[in-house]
DNA sequence: TTCTTATATAAGAAAATAATTATATAGTTA
DNA sequence: TAACTATATAATTATTTTCTTATATAAGAA
């Protein structure tokens, strides 16, 4: 349990991987579609996407030549939503000098 | 901003760390109380504290000889209790057998 | 002052993670 | 079957994190 929550936080602690699950979203995307307008190789991808399947955070289904993922847990968008809210409001009160 | 979000969950996804947001909770505890049984060194504890500090999480002050730290924002902890519940409900799905 | 207590910092070693390059596989189409 | 497409895996190297050990500092007490 604990390490599972742990994986977690850690695989969403990684810029490429944040912004699969938020280009995620709701969606079901395939892997090529991951990979449109990106600055990572394809097994690069490929290792960040085997990383977010073992940690809970994704699931892959094969559908012919593609392999298709999605969220595990729609959730989780609801985490990163909060610790951006969260993030967000502690700089408005830095800018606004505190 | 982004940064600050991945720094977030990096912090989070630390045992140590997260042990001891967790302890925290919403007191205000000083680096001695943080220390008590634990399995980590007093430099060790320190540098993840500094961690925290840097990312956002905690909060120090200064008082007389003590250091007391706090959660910079409470919503943190519902971050964590968040991704507790999504971890448990997912770990329970698959004892359930899917 | 000097000593002690609570905590921080610095430097180096060890461990973990990430990226790169090359190769493999599974399904498709010709 | 041969060639192609989409994706995965393996091995290596590079980079980042973490831990350890040693030392520093700041505040209070003697």
């Amino acid at each position: 349990m604990e390490e599972y929550v742990i994986k977690a936080f850690k695989s969403l602690g990684h810029p490429i991987r944040l912004k699969i699950v938020k280009k995620l979203g709701r969606e079901r995307l395939c892997v090529c579609e991951l990979q449109e307008d990106v600055e990572f190789s394809q097994a690069n991808l490929s290792q960040h996407l085997k990383l977010l399947r073992d940690s809970g955070i994704l699931v892959a289904e094969k559908e012919g030549l593609k392999v298709m993922y999605q969220l595990k847990d729609d959730r989780f968008l609801d985490v990163i939503r909060l610790v951006e809210e969260i993030v967000e409001s502690n700089l408005r009160k830095i800018i606004e000098g505190r």
